[in-house]
DNA sequence: TATCAACACGAAACCGTTTTCGCTTAATAT
DNA sequence: ATATTAAGCGAAAACGGTTTCGTGTTGATA
């Protein structure tokens, strides 16, 4: 076991200083070609790479990026992870990934742990019980220590920070718009209780896409689930009692579930009654038949909130302007709808 | 802003000295009661928390683990990380995750990145490249600086480290087993090239089972399909060239894809045809029919292997004695077979 | 021959901890 | 009264780098 090679080490071998050591692999100019020449060439040979610690230790800064988020095991968060790593390995930041577990005492143990210097900034998304709860302390506290934040897809109004959503009103919006298009008019949604931030703002796009088209808004067409667990009888019920000729989900597993349900009722999809659900996933390009979807570009969000952060970190004033970020959802036509 | 607070800090405020301070928030019985409660008070008022990076520097220990994986949207390699972070959290480790999208190159750099200082140990699983070019130096490299390393799923015999696998040859063995005794004798497998090791134990798993039941090997029957895109045409001529009646697909799309494409022409599943896959994800969980399946246990296995890790990192002694945990499949019954 | 840059390098501070060791001071034992 | 001991604290080294500021040597110039 041949351990890691230190400046000190080299310095004792070559019988100079520390100092001469750490200038002649910097190539200074105070050093003279005989010497640096044979420093790098020794560092070469026995491949020496500085101590990232000690370097951050110096520099204050840790070249860490910390991702916070609610789920690993799922397909939107997991695009934009995929989307900050590749920014974020591009500009030489590491990623920190951890997981909240939609708790919101995970969420804060989980940033306390990385806030004592493990990391530069934080990119993360909301556990489901901190939108609730209404807590954003944990956030604030960071933010005022200088830590640079950037909040995606779950945020909230109450923290000054940047933050990068997609236009969630707007893609339930034009989903509802294409179902009327086509011709149907009894509409109903599937959605998840209303703390949670983008569930509300899908909502309000598909109330506003009826009211626009004068279909208007039925709450008897609105069906809330708890959780992500399936609710085989509720959907059940809901889809025999009311007259539907379109659904739109606020996730793959809700639309997917439910068109199978349909299916097992008889109903022929899209003649009889179409889909759409948010999240472009597996699920729905494998699903029978494919589901149109509304996608979120997990991985450009990756990337922008990854930019964002990275940007902030290295800016040298800290001037305290925020932004937001709001990117556009593309519908996904598949052939859970007419086309 | 107020920034972080430090010993020096706290030190120069109460006048005492840094040794007094550090040692007073140990509660050291060197340090007085009352100068204790006094920089204890203190400590707590101004919030102060010990800065990791010194610490990892002091201690030669980060805290951190890193975890190379070859791709993060996929979820096997998601409950595996799922696993991991859930076990390293418990212990006070984070978890670095670097993706390696298959590549080599990016394999190696990541290491490299990591390797200096900023992990106490690696969880990896090898990408594709990697097991095709059989180039594990850079793994050796890292093994040799005495840095624990533990690898899972994907793994080589070639490098001398703690594994984590299930066994595959088992799990492919009991699938096409499980056929066999519901009266299915042409069993076909679709699968991907042999230099995925996994790839490799499941055919060999899936040539037993016929072998020992008398059906024997048709070579005909096996489609090795190059990578994760689906070739309808290839899969379609398949499914009709050959006389079948069950096949085992090495993962989930391969399965769902091949169900809809029987489906398709007319199969029923499972009358005419069965299926099983690998991987228990949403898209078997949602498929229709839903998707028999041989469970690799994800989860289990990114905690059995932060555990091995984690307990090589924290042991005294550095005895050279690496073993290779064999994790057991289990069949998910669904309903893309009979039960 | 005295002066002065330029050159090449080293000493030391610093980042924020931990920890060993030594020094005072006062209390106890002799 | 002197020696011994313990309590309470501080100085300093160490982790592995970077960087500022000297400093000694050399050769050129006045």
């Amino acid at each position: 076991m041949k351990a890691k090679i230190t400046l000190k080490d080299i310095a004792r071998e070559l019988e100079v200083s520390i100092s001469t050591v750490s200038k002649a692999l910097k190539n200074s100019e105070e050093i003279s070609r005989d010497t640096k020449e044979k420093v790098q060439a020794f560092a070469k040979l026995y491949n020496y790479k500085p101590n990232n610690i000690a370097i951050s230790l110096k520099n204050k800064r840790t070249k860490n990026i910390g991702v916070v988020i609610p789920d690993i095991v799922h397909h939107f968060f997991t695009t934009v992870i995929r989307g900050i790593e590749k920014y974020a390995n591009a500009k030489g930041y590491n990623v920190i990934v951890c997981l909240s577990e939609e708790s919101f005492d995970k969420e804060v143990i989980n940033m306390e742990m990385l806030a004592n210097g493990s990391i530069d900034g934080f990119i993360m998304s909301l556990s489901s019980e901190t939108q609730q709860k209404g807590d954003y302390n944990h956030l604030k506290e960071v933010t005022e220590q200088g830590i640079p934040v950037v909040l995606f897809d779950r945020i909230t109004n109450e923290v000054e920070c940047d933050k990068v959503i997609i236009d969630d009103a707007l893609g339930a919006y034009m989903a509802t718009k294409k179902f009327i298009e086509q011709g149907k008019t009894k509409i109903a949604l599937i959605t998840t209780d209303d703390y949670l931030s983008v569930s509300k703002a899908r909502t309000s796009g598909y109330k506003k896409a009826l009211e626009e088209s004068g279909l208007g808004v039925q709450q008897s067409r609105i069906l809330k689930l708890p959780s992500m667990e399936m609710d085989e009888q509720r959907i059940g019920t809901f889809l025999e009692s009311q007259e539907i000729d379109a659904i739109l989900c606020v996730n793959e597993i809700f639309a997917v579930y439910s068109m199978r349900l349909a299916q097992s009722k008889g109903l022929k999809i899209p003649e009889d009654i179409s889909f759409i659900g948010f999240t472009d996933g597996l699920l729905s390009k494998y699903a029978n038949p494919s589901l149109t979807v509304v996608s979120q570009h997990g991985e450009k969000m990756g990337e922008v909130a990854a930019k964002m952060l990275i940007d902030k970190v290295e800016s040298e004033d800290d001037e305290e302007t925020y932004q937001t970020k709001i990117l556009e959802p593309t519908l996904v036509i598949r052939d859970s709808i007419f086309h």
